[in-house]
DNA sequence: CATGAATGAGACTTCATTCAT
DNA sequence: AATGAATGAAGTCTCATTCAT
């Protein structure tokens, strides 16, 4: 028996998810504004009324969408344990680069989207915030622990975030051609190298 | 003859001017998207139709105005010379802040401009290289010198030029409520002695 | 078996009662033509495809309540009998209003379904007849009995019922405002004497 | 010479007009709810865009269209000027009544109108009110004069009115069966007696 | 040079109705 | 008898772009 859901429930939750994977594809490709309803009702081979059925409109897919997309990065991201912190900052750093680089395209719809809806501001403001409060909590222990200079952790933990962030879409996204030489590996290399001593430094 | 335009080609001019200036208006007032010829023309009291006797579309004007706006920002971004080096670094970053704060609502659309044409994204990458290509070089210098440790001196450059730029984006742009409690200088502070450390800091 | 229906037609007759009591109170706060489907079910707490198994469509339930309802109303306003015939035309004018105010929604959407469905205005037509036709009956009586002067009784009818039944419309349910200040006495007893002097005046 | 208008401006009133008098045919044919703005362009042999270059929505040219059809109503149905007192108002009510049956259809349209829109609504009771203040002046001056018993006038205004106007909807509207027999000058008569005897009668 | 009326494609959203379960 | 997912037609409105004057 496949849960509690009847037939129908099942196959209404798998049409909603064909819209799902659909308006996916669709804002990859399109980006968002773009991207439009009738396009991602064709893409899940549903009819244009379907989608009102699931969604209340382009905004509410879209935050589906990315909730999903980053629930994923967020679960990948996730630096395995070593012992060494900075072959810590190296794998953690490496990891972001390559889920960055894998889900490119939506994170280049996320960007976009933050201008055309308070919702995805909103959206995109809380999905950074566990990331870069995850760094602030650890530069306090540095802190504490006299490992690291007295700082302003919360100022620093958003500086180094988004330091990497925007690397990762001039290099993944808008691929600054300056640097295409590079390998991911020497480019996390580099940026590791750079946080290491912004935090560790002594002058 | 005053000068070398005849009195049709001064007019011509002029009206290329007011709408130019008109844009430059609607745009930061609207974003990319939602301006629109009509809104531009109206702010230029200029008939409709005169908007396609001097652009092509949208893009075109949108290109134009960014490569005014970029062209001031450059200019008032000129850090003036100091001798400390952790001095003259926080004097450039307190400039670049309060430019970047003051043009907001224009930094805004060029970085939604991005998303809605090549050309924009051509033009932002354009502006951006010699902001980066001059932390580069002096990265250069102080490797050279002895003064800052071996580093892939173009790759450091873009990660610590999309530090202050992403940071400035979040901060002023988007408004990040997790800091607004900071002063422009605690910031400016805070990302000096982020990038100094990264540089100069010794392990 | 309970009856001479079985449990399911007994079900059935339910859920058809559920159904009109909820189309009565959509169209009641919506009015015809925003009143839909869905709402109607949604009240009735039942599926959206049941509607369609009691009724044919939107102007078939409207036809059903509106019968309902003026059935009640016929019911209500039969005036009890009194001697004096001044105090028996305004006891039931009086009687008139109260119920027109009471069930003024209702009132509203009538008027309105007039104009959408040929069977919502048969369906008017057939309730203000037997109105009017009492009315008629009784100025045949008073000019019979030489209590009234010769006139034609049908057109006169007409005009008297739709004097109060307009005078009502607009009183209650647009509210003009021009005459809120009068209480449903003073309306009543205005409208009376009109009527009375309208009758049993001499010139 | 035309008056101020270039040829330009004539074509574009032009263009209105085709487009009114497309509207207030539609309304007509259809009534307000069913008419569409598609259905208009299409008989005014315009764009659908076209449309909104004139008007904002279907509120807004139907209010136009009504004001216009009611000036019209307003300038026929002025009474001449006749000594005596009866036959003067049945001259007004006779010419009230060709005035209603010659624009019947926008009559319908109006009163389906103030379901719709509260515009509308304001739009009719704002149409009223002259007629019924003028019905109000008069019996004023009848009352002051001792030509009329004291009553309360406003009140009286709006029932006569009321009882014209519902009558005329009936009968020309919806073609009342009851009373097709009667001529429109047969109707007057009888309308014209209640009203008289309703106002001059003495008991 | 400048104008601004006209065009028409295109996107959004709602709902009555059907039909397989 | 009841369900409720799916359909698709219909209507609304906006704007970039053209073109005759």
């Amino acid at each position: 028996m496949s849960g509690s859901l009847t037939r129908r429930q099942q196959q209404a939750a798998a049409t909603a998810e064909q819209l799902l994977v659909a308006a996916r594809e669709v804002f990859e490709s399109k980006g968002y504004v773009a991207t439009t309803v009738g396009a991602i009702t064709e893409a899940a081979n549903t009819a244009h009324g379907t989608f009102y059925l699931y969604f209340r409109n382009k905004d509410d897919v879209f935050g589906r969408v990315m909730a999903e997309v980053t629930g994923e990065m967020y679960r990948e991201a996730r630096a395995p344990s070593v012992r060494d912190p900075y072959e810590a900052l190296e794998v953690a750093t490496r990891g972001y680069l390559k889920v960055f680089q894998a889900h490119r395209s939506l994170w280049r719809c996320l960007i976009e989207g933050i201008h055309h809806s308070p919702a995805v501001e909103e959206l995109w403001l809380g999905l950074r915030r566990p990331f870069v409060e995850r760094i602030a909590r650890n530069l306090d222990g540095l802190v504490a622990s006299g490992d690291a200079r007295p700082m302003d952790t919360t100022v620093t933990a958003h500086a180094l975030g988004s330091m990497v962030e925007w690397f990762a879409f001039a290099h993944f996204v808008l691929n600054e051609p300056a640097q295409q030489a590079r390998t991911l590996e020497e480019v996390a290399h580099t940026l590791t190298d750079v946080w290491f001593h912004a935090v560790h430094g002594r002058i």
